[in-house]
DNA sequence: CAATAATTTTAATGACGATTAAAATAATGC
DNA sequence: GCATTATTTTAATCGTCATTAAAATTATTG
């Protein structure tokens, strides 16, 4: 999940890191749970045992902890999509694996992730940034369909509405899930299979 | 869908819900449009031509508004499931005329559908009753299912995680669709089809 | 251990937008 | 048309957090 050799770095700028993304999840934690205006800094700061100001010392202000937290969202569906592609044997094949593999990061150890409900809250650089990842991120998937079609593991099919409606069921699990171990073992076991079941051609 | 006989309602209090109604739906747009938090009272009231001040008149607040919204949504939904029990032939038929029901209603002259972005922050009595309507609605489609598999139209799956998935798709569409006839159409014609695609037994 | 840097807290400040009250306007019914 | 009721506006007020500055604490390094 790392991104290239940050093998030697400064052990300052490790904690911090480290330290900030704790916050990052406990943020997504609060704005799942209690959504985004119902979560002050002070209930993320007391997730984390510290004091609301303190915060500051990781983000600039509560936008930018939105912010950073759709980055990591955005980071872990590519993740998944590159693995997936990485791994997959036919198109079909591909869409599954993806499923599965941000399913199974989203409700596991890199979850919780935020739901993407406040993007238009963000500042216009921030919200340009984020809707720009979340397009190119729909775009590989619509490729990963177009792709089972051409090598006819996937039968023809709208590529855009099929893209919405298993992107949409995705987005949409923060919103029920809340960290039940019991239903993120259902989940990563039922989820790929019935998202993809009307895909495949016959 | 219109409750009950109000044929011979007090003129006043018509247009009272009229008006109250068009204030639910510019909410709503807002909402899905800017998120909650972005939303300020003046932006609803510009969208009808109004003072922020005047809003008061027909809420008694902010949170009463997105609870409203909310019912709205709840009776939307509601109404397309009464419907599509009234009129389908067996459990799958029935899944699917309520897709299509659903989503005429969520894209149509219904519409906006405000997203259920903020239950959490309702107040305790609203939010109970919000998540009330939700669990029923859950548990009529999840019924939906089951029948199917009864009279083998649907084959055998966890009703429960398939009813997530399908309602997670179905909530997320008013994230992303914001008023385009043409796509409106599109949505339409191929998500019922598509979310539908995998339950028929083979 | 001393000195410096990193992290957190305490204690204000401030802004923004929700809310309210009273006045003004528009609609309705007799 | 007058009186009453319904609707909207104007003009404050008010609270809630987000945010900041300075001080205090904790960690690191030579």
């Amino acid at each position: 999940m790392e991104s290239s050799s940050l093998g030697t770095e400064n052990p300052v700028d490790k904690r911090f890191r480290v330290k900030r993304d704790r916050m990052l999840r406990a943020a997504a934690r609060c704005f799942n749970l209690k959504g985004y205006s119902g979560t002050s800094l002070k209930d993320v700061a007391d997730l984390l045992g510290l004091t609301d100001a303190a915060l500051y010392y990781y983000v600039r202000n509560k936008q930018e902890l939105v912010y950073l937290c759709y980055l990591r969202a955005a980071d872990v569906g590519r993740e998944a999509m590159q693995r997936a592609i990485r791994e997959g044997r036919d198109g079909l094949d591909t869409v599954q694996r993806y499923l599965r593999y941000h399913i199974e990061y989203m409700v596991g150890a890199e979850g919780p992730i935020a739901i993407m409900s406040e993007i238009p809250s963000l500042k216009p650089e921030h919200r340009k940034q984020v809707l720009e990842l979340s397009r190119k991120h729909s775009a590989a998937f619509e490729a990963l369909l177009e792709r089972g079609i051409a090598d006819g593991s996937i039968a023809p099919c709208d590529v855009r509405m099929t893209g919405n409606a298993i992107m949409g069921s995705l987005n949409w699990i923060p919103k029920w899930f809340h960290g039940d171990p019991a239903v993120a073992a259902k989940i990563v076991e039922e989820f790929p299979r019935i998202l993809s079941a009307g895909l495949a051609a016959r």
